[in-house]
DNA sequence: GATGAATGAGTCTTCATTCAT
DNA sequence: TATGAATGAAGACTCATTCAT
C-alpha cells in the first residue's frame, strides 16, 4: 500500500480534532466543565488519555477552541455582508439564525452561557468573548441609532437581554418554553423588520 | 468558670454561621462553586478549617443553605400579601424589588445564574430552585390571564425571560448595562401598573 | 441544702466514670476502637466532649481502663483462693465461670478478642494483658502436670486455644453457636472435674 | 516507537497488582486496616500515592480483594474433588493443610482474624465471608452425621472453634504456641482419618 | 501517531484534643 | 465541674498532565 500523503493525514487529523471537540462539547454541556475529566472525554472520544494533549495543549484550551470556533460559526450568520451595517432584513435574519441555531446546538449554547456566568472560566476566554461581542455590540447600536430609535444604547442592552433570557430559559427547560412563540413576541416589538 | 448559657452559645453560633454563609457567597459568586476550596473561604472567614464542619455538614450543603435562604429572603417581595394573586400593584412593587436586589446583592445573583446554569451544581439544589420558582410561575400566569393578555403562557415565558435577560447582562458587565433604563423599558411594556 | 460531702462528690464521680466506661465498652464493641469517634461516647453518654477528658486523659487510657477493669473482674473467678494452685474443683468453675460471663458480657469480650488481635490496638494494653495471662498460663501448665498429663504445656495451650476458639465463634455468631452444648464437650474431655 | 502490546500492560498491570496486594497485607496484618494508611502502603510498594486507585477503586475494595483471593486460594484445599462430601482422607489432608498454610501465610490469617472480630470491617467484606463459611460449615457438619456422631452440629461447632482458636493463639504468640503439638492433639480426637 | 501506567499536588472531610467561659 | 466552639494534623481520594514504549 502506498503511503497516504500528507493531506490525507491532514484530514484525519482534522476529523478527530472535530470529534474530539464535538465529543468535549456535549460533556462539557451536560456535566459542567469541572465534573467533565478528560478520562471521560478520551474514553467517550474512544481514543487514549494521552492522545488528546496531541491535539490539544490542555483542557484549557480546548475549551477555548470550543468556545472560540462555536462563536466562530455562529458569527457567519450576523452581518452577513460584513460591511458593518445591519439592514431590516438582515436584522430579521439574524433572529431567526439565532432562534434556529440555539435550538439545534443546544449543547454548544448551554456551554457558552455556563461559561459567561462563571468567572473563572470565562477568565480563560475572555479575549475570544470580546473579540465577539463588542463589534456585535456596535452594530446593534447603530441599527437602532439609524432607525430612529429614542435612546439606541437602551434598545440594544434591552435586546441583548431578551435574547440572552430567552435562551437561558429555553436551554434550562426546553419542555417548557416555547421558542417560536417568545420568537413571535420578540418579532412584534421590532415590527420593522415585517415589511422588508 | 460557669459554662456560657445556652442562649449565648446560640447566639455565637448564629452570628459566626451568617459570617461564614457571607463569605462563601462572596467567593462563590467570584470564584465559582468548584474554583473555591472549603480552605479558601475558611481563611477568608478567619477560622480554621475544621470549624466550618462544625455550622454545615459538606460544601454541598453549604451551597444549598445560600441558596435556599437568599432565595426565602427575595420571595417576600413577591405577592406580599401571600393571597396567590398577583395586583397591578404588587406587580409594579416585584419589578422594583426585583431591581433593587439585583443591585443589592449581586453576589447572591451571579451565584444564582451560575447554578442555574451549571447543570452538575443545579443538581445540587435542583429541589430547592423548584420549590420557588413553580409557584411564582403560576401566579405569574394567573396575573396575565387575568389582564386579559391574549397568550398568558407566552406572556409569562417572556416575561421570566427578560428579567433574567437583563440580571445576566447586568451581573456580567454591570459597567456597561444600564438597569434603570432597561427598567424603563420593561415597565414600558407593562403599562398596566402605571396607572395604579 | 448542706453542701455535698467529699464521698459524696467521690460518689457521683466514680459512678459516671463507670457510666462512661460502660457506654464506651459497647460502642467499642460494636463499632471497633477507631469508629467510635469521642462524640459518639459522649452523646451517648449525655455528656458534653470536654467532660470526658476531666475522667480519662485520653482515648486510649479509656481503652486500657477499660480492659484491665475488665479482666480484674473477670479474674476474680480464677484460682478463687489465690494460693497459685487449681483444684479440680476450681477449674470446674472455672469453665463454668468462662461459660457464664462470656454469655453475660458479650460486649466486654468482642472488645477483647477484637483487641488481642489488632496489633495497634494490642499495644495500648500490652503490659496490662500480660500481667494477666502470664500468671494464669502457669497456674494452668501446673494443673496439667499436677493431673498428670502427658505434655502439661501442649494441654494447656490447647485448653487455651479451645476456650478463646468458642468465645471467637460464639461472639461472632451467638445465634448459631450453641453455648451450652460446647461447654458439654469441653468439660467431657476433662473429665476430673466431674468426679469432684 | 509503538506502544505496548496489550499482553505487555496486562503484566505489568497484574504484577504490580499482586505486589501492592501483598505489601497490604503485610501492612493490614501488622498494623490493622485503619492503622494503616494508602500513603503506608504505596510508600512500602514504592509507588505514588495515586496509583493506587488505578488498580483498586478504594481501601475498602482493596481489602475485599485481598480477603476474597486469600479464601479462594485456602478454599482450594478444602473438599479436593468438590463433590461436597469429605472422605475420612480429605479430613485429614484438611487438617495438615490448615496448619501448613496457618504458618505459611501467617500474615494472611492474622488479616483475616482481626477482620472476623472487628464489626466495622467485617462488614465491608460479610458477603465475601460467607460465601466460603456457609458451604464449609454444611460439608463439615455431614461429615460427622457420616461418620455417626452423636450430635453433629455439637461436634462441627466444636471443631470450628478449635480450629480457630488454635489460629488465633499461634498467631499471637507464635513462639508460645506449638502447632505441631496442637495439631497432634487435634488429630487424637478424630481417630478416624488415622487408619486412612 | 498512540497507549495507558505513573505522578503528586490539591480536594473534602474527620476527629482527638484544647480552652475560654 | 461542665460546656461546646475551635483547632489542625492527617486521611482517602481525584485528576490534569507526563512519558517510556
Amino acid at each position: 500500500m502506498s503511503p497516504r500523503t500528507t493531506e490525507q493525514y491532514e484530514e484525519i487529523r482534522e476529523a478527530k480534532r472535530k470529534h474530539i471537540l464535538a465529543t468535549a462539547c456535549k460533556l462539557f454541556a451536560n456535566h459542567g466543565f469541572y465534573d467533565t475529566s478528560i478520562s471521560m472525554i478520551t474514553k467517550q472520544a474512544g481514543i487514549s488519555k494521552g492522545l488528546i494533549y496531541n491535539y490539544f495543549e490542555s483542557k484549557e484550551q480546548l475549551l477555548k477552541s470550543l468556545v472560540f470556533e462555536g462563536l466562530n460559526e455562529f458569527h457567519k450568520n450576523f452581518d452577513i455582508d460584513h460591511d458593518g451595517i445591519l439592514s431590516n432584513k438582515e436584522f430579521g435574519i439574524y433572529i431567526d439564525n439565532y432562534f434556529r441555531l440555539l435550538d439545534k446546538n443546544r449543547e454548544f449554547w448551554k456551554l457558552y452561557f455556563a461559561i459567561i456566568i462563571q468567572p473563572p472560566v470565562l477568565r480563560l476566554v475572555e479575549k475570544e468573548m470580546m473579540d465577539f461581542s463588542a463589534p456585535r455590540a456596535a452594530i446593534l447600536f447603530n441599527y437602532f441609532k439609524d432607525n430612529n430609535y429614542e435612546d439606541p444604547q437602551a434598545e440594544m442592552e434591552f435586546f441583548s437581554a431578551i435574547l440572552s433570557g430567552v435562551a437561558i430559559k429555553y436551554l434550562n427547560a426546553p419542555e417548557y418554553f416555547h421558542l417560536d412563540k417568545l420568537k413571535k413576541k420578540i418579532l412584534s416589538l421590532y415590527p420593522n423588520n415585517k415589511k422588508q
